[in-house]
RNA sequence: GGCGACAUAGCCAAGUGGUAAGGCAUGGGUCUGCAAAACCCUGAUUCCCCGGUUCAAAUCCGGGUGUCGCCUCCA
């Protein structure tokens, strides 16, 4: 397959350090609140091209990391440390709170379809590996110590802007608000590797080590649990675009001047997904998680097949216009797979191997996931008996992870049962709950609407209307429903 | 201020020099007492702008403009 590699700033062709297995390393959540769906949408793109470097036919391990130390205590994230303060008063520890939202993560990344990695390793069980690294950095002057901190040179890299052509110069120290320069560091683009002072007052999980009881820095966590579980080389490093600089450029900085050669060959690096008004994770209105789509009646898949359509690569404008009009595209989709019967016949090889390899080819072109959306619709339409079809389907949904099928059979079930659960009446069929008093009512607008009273069937439906129920006609009887 | 990415219909988009896929929405039709659903039909003389190369440019080159991201918390 071809992957555009942020490293190189080209789409090159996908080549392993090793034929049997790919390394794959994601930089997880950062786990003090709720994860919201532009978070999501980073670990969705990710999860595809998981799934489609195994399609492929490649084993993949996959290794990612929870970060649950560094960030909590801090105060510089507007506001968002609220719940970690509601959760202290309720006398409960980081370590509980970073639990709490490590699983309501995955809780999410279940309903999107988002496979668990292999390797699931949060930052503060490693504190040892950390300490070897920055030992040996130390050890060959990479780094050095300053101010009770442990930096690293930067100075001493031949390359430090791996992904842009930055300039020391031109970085802005203190652009943001609360952000000043620290006249420990030898450089500019230094950074720290071990923390004995505390940047934050209350600093709550601390460690000790070599050089005073601390924590790690930002960046080693990420660099230490890739080379624990997948080694000295690394294949696919993901992470969402904001991570490019600092935290990328400063992981391959300490790893590649740890280990003495090169680290990982491809970077990915997805896109951000913006409200109308602009950056998401800063967007002053109501905080955009997976529940609150749910609690919106969206299906989460729905929200799967709105990241598809796009690409992984460009930057997405999320609106509930736009949701909308995803939850209709999936409902139709799920209809149509539905309507498909299965045991029709043989599969056709030569429709079944075209298609394939169509879906092949768009996928492995720097996973145009768009393209792979549209192969389901050639797939439905495709000129083969439905039994193909649905082989096509359940082939591309092992990438695509909508759950198209499952779906489709849930639909089917639920109309068999409503058909079955229906009463009849003078030939006449009501499905629904199977109130009595709503049955009463929709038996006798059909009896008005079978003596051409028109005005007494519409009041009737209109007064059902008004309490939430709707009736709609079908060739057999109607159907009534809460809405 | 520096660096990077992107710009195609109302929206999501495909397209990698040969005359603009697909999906959603809209509009029209069939069906229905009406509606809903379903099915059929429907859309860009043009791809942010201005130049250039070429028989031919959304695609290549040069110059602008706009949007977004990063510049030590961020997916």
């Amino acid at each position: 397959m071809y992957l555009y590699n942020s490293a190189t700033h080209k789409k090159e062709e996908f080549v392993p350090n090793h034929p049997d297995i790919v390394k794959m390393y994601t930089c997880g959540p950062t786990v003090y609140d709720y994860a919201h769906i532009g978070n999501l949408r980073s670990y969705l793109m990710e999860d595809v091209l998981e799934k489609f470097l195994r399609y492929e036919g490649y084993n993949v391990k996959r290794v990612m990391n929870i970060t649950d130390v560094g960030h909590l205590s801090s105060d510089a994230d507007t506001g968002e440390d609220k719940m970690l303060k509601g959760a202290k008063r309720e006398n409960k520890t980081i370590l509980d709170i970073a639990r709490f939202y490590t699983e309501a993560f995955f809780a999410d990344c279940d309903k999107l379809h988002i496979k668990r990695p292999d390797v699931v390793e949060p930052a503060t069980n490693c504190i040892g590996e950390y300490i070897q690294l920055i030992t040996k950095l130390l050890d060959t002057g990479y780094a050095y110590p300053a101010g009770g901190n442990i930096y690293f040179d930067t100075s001493k890299l031949e390359r430090y802007y791996v992904f842009n052509d930055h300039d020391a110069e031109d970085l802005a120290v203190g652009v943001r608000e609360g952000v000043e320069e620290d006249g420990n560091k030898r450089n500019k683009s230094d950074f720290v590797l071990w923390f004995t002072q505390s940047k934050f007052e209350d600093q709550a999980l601390k460690w000790d080590s070599p050089w005073g009881v601390g924590y790690p820095g930002w960046h080693i966590e990420c660099s230490a649990i890739s080379m624990k579980h997948l080694g000295e080389d690394l294949d696919i490093h993901c992470g969402g675009i904001d991570n490019a600089f600092p935290h990328h450029t400063n992981e391959i900085a300490q790893s590649e001047a740890f280990l003495g050669h090169k680290w990982c060959n491809w970077w990915v690096h997805v896109l951000h997904l913006n409200t109308p008004t602009g950056k998401m994770s800063k967007s002053k209105g109501e905080k955009l998680t997976l529940s609150l789509l749910l609690e919106k009646g969206y299906d989460p898949l729905a929200y799967r097949l709105f990241c598809l359509q796009s690409h992984y690569r460009k930057s997405l404008v999320f609106s509930w216009e736009n949701l909308d009009n995803a939850q209709g595209a999936y409902n139709k989709l799920v209809a149509r797979v539905a309507s498909l019967k299965p045991g029709n016949g043989e599969i056709d090889q030569a429709v079944l191997d075209a298609q394939k390899e169509k879906f092949r080819k768009a996928m492995g072109n720097d996973l145009n996931t768009s393209l792979g959306v549209t192969a389901l619709y050639d797939a439905l339409k495709a000129p083969a008996n439905d039994e193909t079809k649905l082989a096509l389907l359940a082939d591309f949904d092992r990438v695509l992870g909508l759950g198209l099928l499952e779906k489709a059979e849930e639909k089917r079930k639920a109309d068999a049962t409503a058909k079955t659960s229906a009463s009849a009446s003078g030939g006449f069929v009501i499905s629904g709950e199977g109130d009595p008093d709503i049955d009463a009512l929709v038996l006798r607008r059909a009896e008005a609407k079978k003596a051409k009273d028109f005005a007494e069937a519409d009041r009737i439906r209109d007064a059902l209307k008004a309490q939430g129920i709707e009736i709609v006609d079908t060739k057999d009887g109607a159907v009534w429903k809460r809405v």
